[in-house]
DNA sequence: CATTGCACCGTAAACGTTTATGGAATGCAA
DNA sequence: TTGCATTCCATAAACGTTTACGGTGCAATG
């Protein structure tokens, strides 16, 4: 089913199909009608390799995952609930949005290059950006407009979108503070990511804010899963000067700080106030519930399509969006049980 | 960067630049080298479109997902890794991967006419399989090459992976008569999916096989989620001749199953077996560990991926597959509180 | 009636590849 | 020397679009 055939069927031009199609001026009120039946009577959807080869463009945004990787931006179902969202914000636009899955194996810079050389998208969303980036150097030096998911060293150089750590921490710890806690810790993810040095600092100058001593043993290195919770709440219940609040980077983490809390007699929130910096999933069974900050996938997903259209249209906006959140604040948070 | 470009720094005609780069006959090995070179030097990757264009072919295997699923097949984080496996056996073989996102508000069929219509892919993977699925019907009518991730009402006419779900039952059921059960109860998701009246028969089915008696009471349907657990639970709890074993569709149902019988005194295991079908997560917070079946998901997908290869290469290749998996039993399976 | 302007349409070039075809250069046998 | 096969390469067509350009027919205008 080409255009040919469609204007073979219509008896008319190739040329004067294209332009009815494409709301071109020149074509007739009425031969524009017929080709627009005809087009969706029998089925027709212009070609993508010849309509891009022609036009230049693709009308596709691509959207850069990396399987196997499972990290604040990208694990569990996280990206669904974004990506639904900026596909009804693209499709306005008339562009597509596909996922390009790189292999855990593959060198993600080579995987972008062989994407940018092919031409297979307009512009590129990066998840998972990491402190020292490859792709990002490399994608600075291409043409291709680009927006990342996460800052990397270079954020001043390119367009973000990343989540308002820094807020979050700063509002939970000030909280906490109000509350009478004195001795605040929080977990960070092993040292690669970004988050995790973008975590120190931030909790360093929060709790600096707040007039308390910075206790370096307060910040945990830990695995980002259930079990990690669960080790870093024994490690901190055998501390001498033991803390009274526990800042988790990763919701799912409070199910091991939970148990492990129980396993010693003492309960969430009268024993150890406990908060997550972003809830992943809701937890109802969770008793009681936990302390998190809200994300509102949907405002944001559309928000990275607007924004990656923007960068789209002109190269020159740089995009920089530390995207806010609202606390719940529950009885996992509490006075120290001292006071 | 185009190969006119690259042929000109290399002085030769593009015909040749394109020979040696597709290892076609006809060229000097000095000059492939150095073709060869110049391409990885200049990062050249050729024009998607023009090839494919040309071509009459993409190089590439769609993967169609419906956002805001969360049904068995496609919820969670459960396709990273089944996804992660297909590009490594794709690429093997000179494919690649693109992940198609349906938005939730947009006809799923339509969808699909339109990326066949256009060709942007060679074959297509399709997700969250229903009974009766129009997807299907099209698929079949169009030429595409595709494979069914589920089975619909037409499974015997097209290329299908499944789950063995009546394996699982079946296997599961028979171990629980074996312990001594006699009344064993299941959950089934809301009806529209093929999941829910594919357990139902099974269940039946195997219940029978089994010379226990079927009572269509012991089918809970009810919501996917851990609050359906919990009221599925309590519902069974309430019933004059409970059951004392139960199969979940679901592993996550568990956190309610256990909450709900621990507010009523109960224990899991001793007072109620309890089983899953898949496990989804590791859930080693749970106590005792939850019986379930465990999925390779590796293997899957390089199943997957080799299948729908086949299907590409042969269309007359049918590919059936009920995928087997392992179950491991821990203490939730226990013999009934009487015996 | 001749001229002009306009609305509409067909023609052909171009996008970046691949590939069938032909042709130049070389080597070798007669 | 000629003839012929072989090796290597250049040329050009084709894939399905879009779009600049020119052309036709008709109405309006002088």
């Amino acid at each position: 089913m080409n255009i040919k055939d469609l204007a073979q069927h219509l008896g008319i031009s190739i040329g004067t199909v294209s332009r009815a199609l494409n709301d071109k001026p020149d074509v007739n009120a009425k031969t524009r009608e017929r080709v627009l039946n005809a087009a969706v009577e029998l089925g027709y959807s212009a070609n993508a390799s010849g309509r891009s080869l022609r036009r230049g463009t693709t009308q596709t945004i691509g959207f850069m995952l990396e399987t196997g990787q499972t990290k604040l931006w990208s694990g569990d179902n996280f990206f669904m609930p974004a990506i639904d969202a900026m596909l009804a914000e693209l499709e306005r636009e008339g562009y597509d949005l596909i996922i390009l899955p790189c292999h855990s194996a593959t060198d993600p810079t080579a995987f972008l290059k062989r994407v940018i050389a092919r031409g297979t998208t307009d512009a590129i969303v990066v998840t998972t950006t990491m402190k020292n980036d490859p792709r990002i150097e490399f994608l600075l030096k291409s043409r291709l407009p680009f927006l990342t998911l996460g800052r990397s060293s270079l954020a001043d150089q390119h367009p973000w979108i990343d989540l308002d750590l820094e807020g979050y921490v700063g509002q939970t710890i000030r909280k906490l503070v109000e509350l009478g806690h004195k001795r605040i810790a929080i977990t960070v993810p092993p040292a690669l990511s970004h988050i995790t040095s973008l975590l120190r600092q931030t909790f360093k100058k929060a709790i600096a804010e707040t007039g308390l001593e910075f206790d370096p043993d307060l910040i945990f290195e830990c695995e980002v899963s259930e079990s990690g919770g669960h080790q870093v709440t024994r490690q901190l219940l055998d501390m001498p000067n033991r803390a009274t609040a526990l800042l988790l980077n990763y919701d799912l983490m409070a199910f091991g700080v939970y148990s492990a809390l129980q396993e010693a007699g003492l309960s969430p929130g009268k024993d150890l106030s406990v908060a997550a910096l972003r809830r992943s999933k809701p937890l109802p069974f969770l008793h009681p519930p936990l302390t998190a900050y809200d994300i509102d996938l949907k405002e944001l997903g559309q928000t990275i399509a607007r924004e990656v259209l923007k960068v789209l249209r002109d190269s020159s906006h740089k995009t920089k969006i530390a995207w806010p959140a609202t606390m719940t604040i529950t009885e996992s948070l509490a006075p120290p049980a001292g006071s």
